[in-house]
RNA sequence: GUGGGUGUAGCUCAGUUGGCAGAGCACUAGGUUGUGGUCCUGGUUGUCGCGGGUUCGACCCCCGUCACUCACCCCA
């Protein structure tokens, strides 16, 4: 037996840089006022396919879709955002306060073919914001990536942003971008050429070179921006360069989820071969009102967890081992005997409860094999049990880096043990 | 969905024109009866991914299949 395809655990071993990872991203975005939300792991499918768009690769070929028992269509999620506006509608969110920021981390599921950095089940970690229309917010969110992956010493990330207009500009840059893909249909690929009946601001993220060179001088969204648009960008772009937060424009910058308006962004990172978001977000103003909320403005960001952490697995390993250090014993006990072995279990459970981390090997195994478990499992402190300490009443405590050794009284050996201990 | 690469011990990998299945690490037991890391000595561990074929004989050659992996695509 083993993993599904594109599945895959997530072993002890590994899972210091998880923790660390939501723990500095929980206390980062709880000081700037988002609150956690957990949301199912399956919704109908009908959320998706409207909020992510009918003609997204994600919605057409990747989407675990069944079934249920009356024959109910429901889908694992594939993204957070869809969800969380649910959520924000069906509870009414809006009706008790305007402005909602929330913030979550979790399990996504897309049924793509795997490779380095893409798993078919993967994790996200989510912000989101609603009823802010200003464009402060947007940048708020782009300061927060960038602070969060400099708080957990990450390096060589890049931040592109993009506006992809509104409603208002969109006809204006299709128009314009139509005609110029139409003098040059015969140079783009067939991949290109499906998507310019289908979603032809797709085309703009095309790789096959090709195609790159046909694109040169395309029209691009920023161009074809209205005043209201316009004025937005201008503001995420000049306060970013005040701020000292490093981006640059990428004209090209489609993100793959329909719902996306004016600001999107990606944090791209060279060190995960073809998988270069590390995260990724965009403004999508018109998705509540899409799926049946008042009219609402909203943005939000995912970061790839996976990636973030493979990407901080291969620029610190001696992090990793300070993180794995971490995870040492305060005290074994090293129990030889029957006698011994049940009043050990009855120690371990008092020191633990007192807050000392403590551990028995129940095998009943000699001391120098003791010993060395003790070792492995990084233990500071042993307390040797054995027949002649019982009949002493007093036990051998050894500090297990200086190698020195005292007696502790049987019957005081809790409190005892913690003074020494947490010294 | 389409290509390339790789499948041998728990891990990392050797394996000679086709002739007994290997190393290091790990694990385990010892090294004057009860003291860890380094050191020394011994020991355990295999459906050679799976199924066919060729051959006296296949880890090795051929066909098929599955898994992993990288890339296309798409995204986080």
């Amino acid at each position: 037996m083993q993993t599904i395809r594109g599945f895959r655990d997530i072993l002890p071993e590994h899972i210091s840089l998880w923790q660390k990872v939501e723990k500095e991203a929980f206390a980062l975005f709880e000081s700037f006022g988002f609150r956690e939300i957990r949301i199912p792991i399956l919704e109908k499918t009908q959320l998706f396919a409207r909020s992510i768009g009918e003609t997204t690769d994600i919605v057409e070929k990747e989407m675990y879709t069944f079934p249920d028992r009356k024959g109910e269509k429901l889908t694992l999620r594939p993204e957070a955002t869809a969800s969380i506006c649910r959520s924000y509608i069906q509870h009414k969110m809006y009706a008790t306060d305007p402005v909602r920021k929330f913030y979550m981390t979790g399990p996504m599921f897309r049924r793509e073919r795997p490779q380095k950095g893409r798993y078919r089940q993967f994790y996200q970690i989510d912000a989101e914001v609603f009823g802010i229309e200003s464009p402060y917010i947007d940048i708020e969110l782009i300061f927060l990536l960038n602070e969060l992956f400099k708080r957990l010493g990450l390096t060589g990330l890049s931040a592109h942003i993009n506006s992809l207009g509104c409603p208002e500009c969109r006809p204006s840059f299709q128009k314009a971008l139509m005609d110029f893909l139409g003098e040059r249909k015969e140079k783009l690929c067939d991949n290109c050429i499906r998507r310019m009946a289908k979603n032809p601001l797709r085309i703009l993220d095309c790789k096959v070179s090709t195609c790159q060179d046909a694109l040169k001088g395309a029209p691009a969204t920023i161009d074809h921006l209205c005043p209201a648009c316009d004025d937005h960008f201008t503001i995420v772009r000049t306060t970013l360069e005040k701020q000292g937060v490093d981006f640059s424009v990428d004209k090209s910058l489609v993100r793959g989820l329909d719902y996306y308006t004016r600001t999107a962004w990606e944090i791209q990172t060279t060190s995960l071969g073809a998988q270069s978001a590390v995260a990724g977000g965009g403004r999508y103003d018109g998705l509540v009102k899409e799926l049946g909320g008042p009219e609402t403005p909203a943005i939000g960001f995912a970061i790839g967890f996976d990636r973030l952490v493979e990407v901080m697995e291969q620029l610190d390993r001696e992090q990793l081992d300070i993180e794995s250090k971490k995870l040492s014993l305060d005290l074994f006990i090293v129990a030889l005997g029957d006698a011994a072995l049940e009043k050990a279990y009855f120690w371990s459970c008092d020191l633990n409860r007192a807050g000392v981390r403590t551990m028995v090997d129940f095998r009943g195994k000699s001391l120098k094999s003791l010993m060395k478990r003790a070792d492995k499992l990084k233990a500071s402190h042993v307390l040797i049990a054995g027949e002649n300490e019982l009949n002493d009443n007093k036990l051998i405590l050894r500090n297990m880096n200086t190698k020195n050794q005292t007696f502790v009284p049987i019957e005081n050996l809790v409190p005892e043990l913690m003074t020494i201990i947490q010294k």
